[in-house]
DNA sequence: ACCCACAGCACAATCGATTGGGTTAACCTG
DNA sequence: CAGGTTAACCCAATCGATTGTGCTGTGGGT
């Protein structure tokens, strides 16, 4: 009777207060009767047996307590003690950026699973900000980086490594370092064997930023690929850019300038730029996907969604996120590890298919 | 001679080791031969003097080292004695959600300079997440939440008020709870009047979740300035949806099945759906911008450069999120704070605009 | 000359969890 | 039954920073 009233007094207490009041180990200790040190060793060792700390008994009227007082442990503390955070930290260029945000999507879910949290900045591209965001992230003493702005030529990562910071790459690889990333030079490869097979001889590319491996490679896969095909690509039909709408075009502008005969196709190394590159197009009278065929790349979800759908390559980018985290994760664990090229697939639609038109794929959905 | 030599073998130790050796306050102190107690004092008090805990010449000899150290303290440490972490949880429903991750940047931005990381998680709006994301954001001793996922009828505020959580919201607004949003029935009176101004007597709303406040703010504004100008809306010109390009499109056919006569502009309570519903409309042969008007909500960058570009409701996304860390701000420092909102402006595009073309504004720029 | 105030520090407790090393008593073994 | 083993705990140091309190010496006031 007593041992009932107990029991709903103690519910009561955690219904009301759980939460507003934090409950520590000393406090179970105490009320259990134990030494702290105790508690902590059973709440550690998985639920498989008190593995000569306890007695079975014991470990079970601690974990009831535990759960029934809602204890979750100190982070700062643990943190404190063993010297590890269980805390990421994530450097985008920018999430507003479709593209790093699914990244970032899959990174937090694995994140999670393993128990860690994430920390995301943005640098946009500037390396001035990319090493302040890299300090901050390391002045709240993270466990490891992942670095998704990685420029081609930047000491950053060199740094990194001299200073022992574990850390990996996604998105953007860069040689000498462990990335997860899409297959750039294959699904470059795939525009090239598509536009060539749909009959096209003159083509230019919008190629991006220089010091981005995703431009770089996704030109060269696709410039090698036409070269081997038989096709010719004269320098002026590389046109390096900004990503954005804007970037491609300014880059359809001096295409259009510099190249004759006019290009009959335009592979822009991203759907925005992509985008920005259907826009001058049409306001020149040229009709995408009749006078002249245009792809993009990663198949973000408007470009399903645009009046003229958009041709594209699917760059699996949440898996890419995940990806990321199982490397930074081995790395932690102190083993070696070797980068990882996920492979994309071409979605073909009617800014590139002269003949038919192709059952839209669905892209990702929004909640405002 | 001396000096100097030591000098720059303290410049050497620091350059090579900084960050792999991480230095304690307790270090400084051994290698100035004062006490942990009187650094921590020193740095402490901002540069304006040592207030009685130091002389300034100790204070200058302190704070030299330290810099030359790269001393920067453990946040782990810190939070565990002081009970404060300096990190905040923001929970979203996407962040593959433009709207949202441009109102992360902007959140992401003000609490760095008020020396605050933060931790986001998306729930995609489904109530079992946002519950476990915010117990997980609590298990990591956020000192607040910044909630841009709220739903009208959630539980959730309420406990976490009852167990003293402090919080504020963004994006969404429920009545009771401090939030920082676009104004969203002014944005939907903005849609009202310039519809009704072009000559619209029929429209019909693609009104979003009627969980989200924004999707039923946005609604009533427009439906109640619509009535007030003396036009009518029958029920079934509003039609409940999903935020995304699936959901315009599916509400755009049920308007145009049961909308008699057909309505000659749409207004959708966000860009996405606005999206939808344009290749709803065009799959069906009905022109947009011509035959029937659309109008969207946020101005994402994509609405401008649209090959119809989109007239949108421009709502300050970047300062909505800057917004909303100041008013947590102010709630940590135990202040009653009230609610704001942030004036949205209509851009008005050839989407809905019968005569003339406007300037296109520019969008946002991206960085894959 | 005496006392007080105050500048300038040092000491030690504390936050919550972890962990290497005891300590006790029961139990087993030869 | 002595000696050893082991199960089941307890103790105390430790991580790095913060903060209330205590101590010492010097200078000024009367």
């Amino acid at each position: 009777m007593m041992q009932f009233l107990e029991c709903r007094q103690g519910n009561e207490l955690n219904e009301s207060l759980s939460g507003s009041v934090t409950v520590t180990l000393k406090d179970l200790a105490k009320e259990l009767g134990v030494h702290p040190s105790t508690v902590s060793r059973i709440l550690h060792s998985g639920t498989e047996g008190a593995r000569g700390a306890a007695s079975v008994a014991t470990a079970e009227r601690v974990r009831d307590l535990a759960r029934k007082r809602g204890y979750s442990p100190d982070p700062q503390a643990t943190g404190l003690r063993t010297g590890r955070t269980h805390l990421l930290g994530v450097i985008v260029p920018r999430l507003s950026d479709l593209v790093l945000a699914i990244m970032y999507e899959g990174i937090e879910e694995a994140a999670a699973e393993l128990g860690y949290s994430t920390f995301v900045m943005n640098s946009r591209d500037n390396p001035e900000e990319q090493r302040r965001k890299t300090d901050t992230m390391l002045a709240r003493r993270v466990d490891g980086l992942i670095i998704g702005d990685a420029h081609l030529n930047s000491g950053l990562l060199r740094d990194l490594t001299v200073r022992k910071v574990p850390f990996v790459l996604v998105n953007r690889s860069v040689p000498g370092y462990p990335s997860a990333t899409c297959d750039d030079v294959l699904g470059g490869q795939l525009v090239a064997d598509h536009l060539w097979s749909e009959g096209h001889r003159d083509v230019a590319v919008i190629a991006g930023e220089r010091y981005a491996s995703t431009a770089v490679d996704r030109t060269a896969g696709f410039v090698d690929r036409w070269r081997f095909l038989g096709g010719q690509i004269p320098p002026e039909a590389v046109v390096w850019s900004h990503f954005d709408t804007a970037g491609g075009r300014e880059a359809t502008g001096t295409i259009l300038t510099n190249c004759t005969p006019r290009p009959t196709a335009l592979f822009a190394v991203n759907d925005f730029a992509a985008i920005g590159a259907m826009g001058a197009l049409r306001s020149r009278g040229l009709s995408v996907g009749h006078h002249i065929a245009v792809v993009g790349f990663n198949d973000t979800s408007l470009a399903s969604e645009l009046p003229i759908p958009l041709s594209s390559v699917r760059s699996p980018m949440l898996d890419i996120g995940r990806t990321a985290v199982q490397l930074l994760k081995r790395v932690l664990d102190g083993e070696h590890v070797e980068s990882v090229k996920l492979k994309p697939v071409l979605c073909v639609r009617e800014s590139s298919a002269w003949t038919e038109t192709l059952a839209a794929v669905p892209g990702p959905s929004e909640s405002d």
